[in-house]
RNA sequence: GCCGGGAUGGCGGAAUGGCAGACGCAGCGGACUUAAAAUCCGCCGGAGAAAUCUGUGUGGGUUCGAAUCCCUCUCCCGGCACCA
């Protein structure tokens, strides 16, 4: 009797031998094509949940396939170990943060190794060790050297949770991305990333194979807008300034200007406001600066505002124009200030109508009468009351409009951006500390290269006060200038944590490079990645990020491409309860027990057979047993003794195999992973008839276990590599070529026609390739069950699509 | 409000202009068993004794033919949300 399938026993097994054998072991001179497979390394939160698994299977099986199709695989793995977390546990349970996140890792390391995935940990990275963080400062000196990295005093996102800012990306729907809690405003001094020099070419996607829901996303989220600037002439004898500016996507609508709208941040306002006016305005200040984001940006809030007093001078027709203040205008997107055009544009009506400011009409809409609007008319229309452009078409307007205001002097084209730079700095202990050195007289003074890395120091006080802890460790602080040598202090604030996700993917080709990032020869081997997944969570923020991060350092010449993944792969999410799981929401289903249970080739399948990846769903392992029963049968396939009875069944199961081969081939390119395992299973369920029956010869039954095992291989690597042994071939399976399919078994010169009468199925006949479309509609008139449906009827029309049907239509 | 994606048996899903429901789960019936588990065989959208009819969120359209393409509406998921 041959031995009974024992996933544990086998999967420890070849783990293990695998592991002894280097495997998986990456070469860097190998001779074959390279592949670059990449997975989104997790956050250490302490334990990987059946989500990450859903992440990490489908990707290795791709990668394996690679592997087999001859390439050099490069599927590294690693960990995203610096961020607030694992400074909340040292708060809580007074655990140091490294030690905690090293706990974690190697608790997740083990996890990830019980998958058998062709992960090389020779290459592991560790974002939090300082062999790594060190290059993370080297990169932001260098993005420091270039002004892409500066220090500036701005109104932030702060959490008051996390007692940290955020950078505009974390804030989501006015909360915190870690802890929702709501975000207010605070102005501080902060590092910040120039990500906006290259809003532009982050906006190109040439190149790259990316889903087409990401870049819209990024695309909105850069939100670049072209309009016109256009200056508003100011005499106000206390004022230096003589104009205000605007930004406007509708100067075909300046004459119908009825007020001037500022952010109540623009630095114009206290110095605008007229006495009488003072009071109001700085009240209304004071109350919006109270007001969290969400209070202030939420949509369904009445416009309100405060007249400062003062007045500009629309210059296109001579009128004088009040200015006010309202929180419906962000200072911080194009000039923070806005014209309102109370008949065209929705916000400005309704803060007209409250106010009872005019509302004259400049862009007439079909049919006008000439009456007053009861809505804002926005669409467009001929302008009227517009002097020298009436009668133009609005959207020639603007084009005219903005040319005559450049000829004048008096505004001039532009564009405007969503996006805003990237504030890095975090006020926190568990990151990487910000290489600068604040020195009384030479201001901002970098660390220099020889002194990184600048080492977290251990010992620090993990106390939520809003400042970094390392700000209150005197030895970590205290320095002197690297410049005139005089007593400095250090920038105790630390990275936010997406500065080191930008470039892992570069540390992985050369991960043991002591003096330089990565090692040049190298990364031109390996970079870019080829296909690169993870979650659609990250569009704006990882994924945008690395994006910028990669073209800043290439034109930096540090790297010699601008876009670091090729390809990317949103996989779906895996739910528990209808939300995302995750531990804070106690709603995790842990993998390991399933592994222990059932073994962890059933576990890759069915996260391959739930479904496409890209959907994820509701997580169910209700179904797994079928997977289970699936390889029990897989098993007794290849080890029971076949017994042949003929040789008959030959060709009928060579066509399937090769269909299957086919199948699964093609699944694999288009990342199908469901509908190939379905593609197996129908395979084993026609081998387990064919065993029965014997009717094949013994050769094509060995073939035919060989080339399922081959199939198998990529899916359940350790099944297969021990019915691979059992069945007498030689280690490894996984060092073998991916099957190809024969042409002359997946075409055949007799196919299904299927036969219709007026579209609807009647019968189906068995008819040669070759066969005429007057041929078939003579085999299907003649059918029994077609019969009926044609006869004493007129044909008014027939129609043979070869290989497939024919309908035959009738009256 | 705007921009995406989606809705197919009891469940996960398959089929992307041509046989709806592959594959699997659950369920039902049977074989084996003292019995159970495991395993194997059969059935399995609805109505009907059957022929057949009907059926892919709703209503319409295009087509010889629509789950698939177009329009309308409903609901669900994701993103953005006063960006002038």
């Amino acid at each position: 009797m041959p031995e009974k399938y024992n996933p544990q026993a086998i999967e420890k097994k070849w783990q293990q031998k695998w592991t002894d054998d280097e495997l998986y072991k990456v070469r860097d001179d190998a001779p074959r094509p390279k592949w670059y497979a990449l997975t989104m390394f997790p956050y250490t939160s302490g334990d990987l949940h059946i989500g990450h698994w859903y992440n990490n299977v489908p990707s290795d099986v791709l990668a394996r396939h690679k592997r087999m199709l001859g390439y050099n695989v490069l599927h590294p793995y690693g960990f995203d170990a610096f961020g607030l977390p694992a400074e909340n546990a040292a708060i809580r349970q007074g655990i140091h943060p490294f030690k905690w996140t090293m706990q974690n890792i190697d608790n997740m390391r083990r996890q990830v190794k019980s998958i058998g995935a062709i992960y090389d940990w020779d290459r592991e990275v560790i974002t939090c060790l300082p062999e790594y963080y060190k290059w993370t400062q080297w990169f932001f000196l260098r993005l420091y050297e270039k002004d892409l990295a500066y220090y500036g005093t701005a109104p932030v996102n702060w959490c008051p949770k996390c007692q940290s800012v955020l950078a505009n990306e974390q804030v989501e729907d006015g909360k915190c991305w870690r802890c929702e809690s709501d975000v207010v405003k605070r102005d501080l001094a902060q590092w910040l990333f120039r990500i906006t020099k290259y809003a532009d070419e982050l906006l190109n996607f040439d190149g790259i194979d990316w889903p087409e829901r990401i870049k819209i996303m990024q695309r909105n989220w850069i939100g670049r807008s072209e309009g016109t600037e256009i200056s508003f002439a100011l005499d106000h004898p206390s004022v230096a300034e003589k104009e205000i500016k605007i930004f406007t996507t509708r100067p075909d609508t300046v004459f119908g200007v009825t007020f001037m709208v500022l952010a109540p941040e623009h630095p114009l306002v206290v110095k605008l406001t007229t006495p009488e006016q003072k009071a109001a305005v700085q009240a209304y200040i004071a109350k919006s600066r109270k007001m969290t984001d969400i209070e202030r940006l939420s949509t369904d809030k009445e416009k309100d505002g405060v007249f400062t007093g003062a007045y500009c001078v629309n210059r296109l027709n001579n009128t004088k124009v009040p200015i006010w203040i309202a929180d419906y205008v962000l200072a911080s997107y194009g000039t923070g200030a806005v014209m309102a055009v109370p008949a065209h544009d929705e916000r400005d009506f309704a803060f007209a109508k409250k106010y009872k400011l005019p509302i004259p009409v400049v862009i007439a809409p079909p049919d006008w009468d000439g009456k007053a609007l009861r809505e804002a008319y926005i669409e467009p229309g001929k302008m009227v009351n517009s002097g020298q452009f009436d009668g133009t078409d609005s959207e020639k307007g603007i084009t005219a409009v903005s040319e005559y205001l450049e000829e004048k002097g008096w505004g001039k084209r532009t564009i405007s951006y969503k996006i805003r730079d990237w504030l890095v700095s975090r006020q926190r202990y568990w990151g990487a500390p910000i290489p600068i050195i604040h020195c009384p007289k030479c201001g901002v003074v970098p660390v220099p290269e020889k002194d990184l890395p600048v080492l977290l120091p251990e010992d620090a006080e993990f106390k939520p006060t809003g400042e970094s802890p390392l700000k209150y460790n005197e030895k970590f602080v205290n320095v002197k200038c690297p410049k005139c040598g005089g007593a400095a202090k250090r920038e105790t604030d630390t990275l936010d944590g997406f500065v080191c996700s930008c470039w892992y993917m570069l540390r992985y080709t050369s991960p043991h490079e002591n003096n330089r990032a990565f090692d040049p020869a190298k990364l031109k081997k390996w970079m870019p990645v080829d296909f690169y997944s993870g979650g659609a969570e990250h569009a704006v923020m990882h994924l945008l990020y690395t994006r910028f991060f990669t073209k800043a350092i290439c034109d930096m010449g540090i790297v010699d491409f601008r876009e670091p993944f090729l390809r990317l792969f949103n996989q779906g999410i895996i739910l528990m309860g209808h939300s995302k799981m995750s531990k804070s929401k106690g709603n995790v289903v842990n993998p390991d027990n399933y592994v222990a249970e059932l073994g962890v080739d059933t576990v890759r399948a069915y996260m391959m057979f739930l479904g496409p990846w890209e959907q994820g769903g509701e997580w169910d392992d209700s179904g797994m047993s079928g997977i289970t029963r699936w390889l029990n049968r897989t098993w007794t396939l290849a080890t029971d003794e076949y017994k042949s009875s003929s040789a008959d069944g030959d060709e009928e199961l060579m066509r399937l195999l090769h269909h299957t081969v086919k199948k699964a081939s093609e699944d694999l390119d288009k990342i199908r992973l469901n509908t190939m395992i379905s593609a197996l299973m129908e395979l084993t369920n026609y081998m387990g008839k064919v065993k029965e029956s014997g009717s094949v010869s013994v050769n094509t039954w060995n073939e035919t276990i060989k080339t399922l095992l081959l199939l198998l291989a990529p899916s359940v690597p350790h099944i297969s590599e021990e019915l691979w042994q059992i069945t007498g071939n030689k280690y490894s399976i996984h060092n073998q070529d991916w099957p190809k399919w024969d042409e002359k078994y997946v075409t055949s010169d007799e196919f299904t026609l299927v036969v219709q009468v007026n579209g609807k199925l009647r019968d189906r006949l068995t008819a040669s390739v070759s066969v005429t479309g007057d041929e078939a509609k003579k085999l299907a008139m003649g059918l029994e069950r077609v019969k009926p449906f044609v006869e004493g009827k007129q044909v008014v029309k027939v129609i043979f699509v070869p290989k497939k049907l024919i309908n035959i239509v009738v009256k």
